[in-house]
DNA sequence: TTATTTGTACAGACCGTTCTGTTTGAGTAT
DNA sequence: ATACTCAAACAGAACGGTCTGTACAAATAA
């Protein structure tokens, strides 16, 4: 009953390798070689790699909601129109630096998506759960007279973050963010009321 | 000379299957199968999977191209405007009804556009081919007075791809296509002008 | 004939998973 | 305290399957 290895902590290692290589190119031998863990001790903790693969997309998602919150609750002296552009220009600028590989919920769903029922489910929750954490910014951003009230908060957020996708699959082949960085730039200034 | 087997006919084959079942899903053998090759023949053909999987991009982006214009080209009784609207919802509506795997290239580029320089370039190219097909609608468009003249018609229409393929990818995963369409259509009511 | 194309078997690597046996340590009885 | 029990955790070899790519002979064309 000696638990060598914490399953969160395993979690978090085969997250980034996931995140750096996928699903597919990724072996479970890989994953026990990084967290030195054994096979016996993997198929131990874990029931086979799709359920890995499912337990770090909610460990994923609840990381990057607390993430999201407290990047967006911060600068507060700062108007909510201009937290939220930063948000995202601060993803594609930062983010490609470190590896091109994008949002991992965005890399799964592409990637899985639609072949697996299970994983489709899961990483569309976690984009919910995104989109909620966004959705109260937008609509103090409405509120403040900065975004159109035109819409629906839930909808411009969705808006927001299906750009950021799109921009963000392009800027990973393209090795070049600068594209995406203008795309979402136009969808802000857009947006922006009193122009 | 006995060339059993039309290399485009067989690229088109395979890039059906290409597009049902991504790239690693999709085995030589299964191509194979389908397309009444032997091995021998398909490695007589093309040097490896890679190669034949570029020259599907390349074969795909080539057929769209042609469609994209065809499509935004009809129907000019319709303004400019109306027939952009119409090609992205089209795509978003008729498509999941067919299968729910969304655009290739935007496939392609998640599962290996970071991985692989070779693939990662031919569907950049193809992007930016789908690009230059649409922009010119959006330049009619924007000439009609129907389209913000405010933005570069490239970056409107980098936006209005980059949406397409975001929401495509969530559609995908959620097996909802209207959650999508509601995106591209707040995207386009918002850009159009005289609100 | 000579060169090219095709069919098939197979090499060799890799994958996820299972299997057997071992270790570990808390609980229990002595 | 000491010995025993037992179930969970672990180690890692082995398995069955799949994959891409190759070898090479047979078939076909030039």
């Amino acid at each position: 009953m000696n638990i060598k290895h914490d399953k969160e902590n395993v979690l978090k290692t085969g997250l980034s390798l996931f995140c750096n290589k996928g699903y597919n190119s990724l072996g479970i031998d890989e994953i026990c070689k990084v967290t030195g863990m054994t096979k016996g001790a993997f198929y131990n903790a874990f029931k086979s790699k799709e359920q890995f693969l499912i337990e770090a997309i909610l460990l994923y998602a609840k990381n990057n909601v607390n993430r999201i919150k407290t990047q967006l609750k911060s600068n507060t002296d700062k108007p909510a129109f201009e937290r939220l552009f930063q948000f995202y220009i601060n993803m594609l600028e930062v983010q490609p630096k470190v590896n091109f590989m994008g949002c991992f919920i965005n890399n799964i769903m592409s990637e899985l998506g639609a072949a697996n029922d299970k994983v489709g489910l899961a990483s569309t929750q976690a984009f919910d759960e995104f989109i909620d954490a966004i959705e109260s910014t937008v609509k103090d951003a409405q509120q403040n007279n900065e975004l159109s009230s035109e819409w629906n908060s839930r909808q411009i957020t969705e808006l927001f973050h299906s750009t950021f996708y799109g921009s963000l699959t392009r800027a990973k082949s393209s090795r070049d963010n600068q594209q995406s960085i203008n795309t979402m730039k136009l969808l802000f200034d857009n947006l922006k009321t009193n122009k």
